[in-house]
RNA sequence: GCGGGGAUGGCCGAGCGGUACGGCGACGGCCUGCUAAGCCGUUGGGCGUUGCCCGCGGGGGUUCAAAUCCCCCUCCCCGCGCCA
């Protein structure tokens, strides 16, 4: 949520953030419409419940004299009246007021590309080497800026086909008992599973990260806090008859676990490495992934929040991302790391990189880390604050994958297959106990 | 799930139909070799800021008037029941 006395003061600068955003700048106009109305009544109202509040002291004192209040008790009855009218009036319009601006998007960082689509968003590093088909080269190299390949001969198996072959996964039962996007795993992948959160996990402990495992369904007014309006339609599920929604990642309970709260500025920053199933409807990919681990309806992950000193929010996004991307590299994952472009930022964040692993079955770069720098809109929603000299303010807020299980085990099937086994990257073995997983009958 | 008790400012407590009181802490000032103590003031939100309105867990209701009475909800404590 922005705030409201920005708005009114410096509509333009609102606009221009929507404008660069691709979205429709009228609204700001709209929403001072029902602004100033509600301010205009609430003026009135104030007026009267003075005039009420005064009579009201006045009746008190009759009454202790033993006078009568027949006529007097009639005015402030009337008052009141004319009250209940007007506040329903103010009602309206602050309702249709918060309704625009809880739907407004956050400002935009100055570093965020200004530019649709998400093949225009900007490569900002890149790391390792991608096994890329000769005749996919001029595609790999329009989206990798000056990564390292090495060209390979045919293309590995998707991990769909892995899955079955080497007996990990059972989809099709799945489907049967779940539905589309549901999974068993099985075998080697659930410890692989299990490895992996442990891993990135103690990954992120050494760093002083403080591990944490929230609830698994919250309330409407965190989940409110911490997402937009179109998540609770695309994305989260709802539990029947009850005020609660599946988290779609522990960041919604890592964030919203300090709402209505001020934070002493000694005790920032506030790290945390969550660590949850995730639940997602995936309302609006039909048709897209529908097939195996990689795009479904809940998977772990481990996640990085912090909750930070408005000045230092830009630096601590850099920390996350390096978190990140330190976890890439120690799985020998080749990846790019892109900066999101305005029109395909989501509505909380005021900038975002993602890190996208390059999948040498699907021969593309496919998303499995996302990075946002939140600022205060989370925050202010939620009312985290910080108290300092001269007043409190807004923290801000910033979250970021650590490591997502089953898009990392995609990564890992299609980077690491060898002739008759999937190698484990070394990093891990401590965790699975194992160093390959083999082809059961060849 | 049932019964009983509770929720008041950063914290603790009072008030239990007449318009929020006290303490602690914090901040500012005075005093003072320094520190401490002491004294004075400020310490929920909003604005249209000599002032006014709102605010006593959240939402409704009764009343001229609600922290106070009634109803619903949430959370905490105690007891009973159930349970991995």
């Amino acid at each position: 949520m922005l705030d409201i006395k920005l708005i009114r003061e410096n509509p333009e600068f609102v606009k221009e953030h929507l404008r660069k955003r691709f979205e429709d700048p009228n609204i700001v106009d709209e929403l001072l419409k029902y602004d100033s109305q509600w301010r205009r009544i609430l003026k009135d109202i104030e007026r009267l419940r003075h005039i009420r509040n005064e009579k009201s002291i006045e009746i008190g004192q009759k009454v202790k004299r033993g006078e009568d209040v027949t006529a007097i008790r009639g005015q402030v009855r009337e008052i009141n009246n004319r009250i209940k009218e007007l506040e329903s009036l103010a009602e309206q319009n602050l309702k249709k007021r918060d309704e625009i601006l809880m739907r407004l998007p956050n400002l935009l960082l100055d570093d965020v590309p200004i530019c649709e689509g998400e093949e225009n968003c900007p490569v900002i590093r890149t790391w390792g080497v991608a096994k890329v088909l000769e005749s996919s080269l001029n595609d790999f190299k329009k989206f990798a800026g000056d990564m390292d390949y090495s060209l390979i001969q045919s293309r590995p198996e998707s991990h769909v086909d892995i899955l079955e072959k080497y007996d990990l996964a059972d989809i099709e039962r799945a489907g049967k008992v779940a539905g589309a996007r549901f999974y068993y795993l099985k075998n080697e992948l659930v410890l692989l599973e299990t490895a992996l959160i442990r891993f990135a996990l103690d990954k992120l402990i050494e760093k002083g990260y403080v591990p944490v495992e929230p609830p698994f369904m919250i309330r409407r007014a965190a989940m409110e806090g911490v997402t937009d309006f179109s998540a609770f339609e695309e994305m989260i599920y709802r539990i029947e008859n009850e005020d609660l929604y599946l988290i779609a990642t522990s960041e919604h309970p890592l964030v919203s676990m300090h709402m209505n709260e001020i934070l002493e500025e000694n005790e920032l920053p506030k790290k945390y490495v969550g660590v949850s199933p995730c639940f997602r409807k995936e309302a609006g990919a039909h048709g897209k992934d529908t097939k195996g681990i990689f795009r479904v309806h809940h998977f772990y992950k481990v996640e990085q929040v912090i909750i930070s000193a408005p000045e230092e929010s830009e630096n601590y996004m850099e920390e996350l991302i390096s978190n990140a991307e330190d976890i890439m590299r120690a799985l020998e994952l080749p990846y790019r790391v892109i900066n999101i472009c305005s029109g395909e930022l989501g509505a909380v964040a005021a900038k975002k990189y993602d890190i996208e692993v390059w999948m040498p079955a699907q021969q593309r770069f496919r998303e499995v880390v996302s990075c946002s720098n939140c600022l205060d809109y989370q925050a202010r929603r939620l009312k985290i604050r910080i108290r300092r000299k001269g007043g409190k303010v807004y923290a801000h807020t910033l979250n970021s994958t650590a490591l997502a299980t089953t898009r990392t085990i995609v990564a890992i099937i299609e980077n690491f297959q060898e002739d008759g086994y999937i190698k484990i990257p070394d990093a891990l073995v401590p965790y699975t106990g194992f160093d390959k997983i083999k082809l059961k009958n060849p």
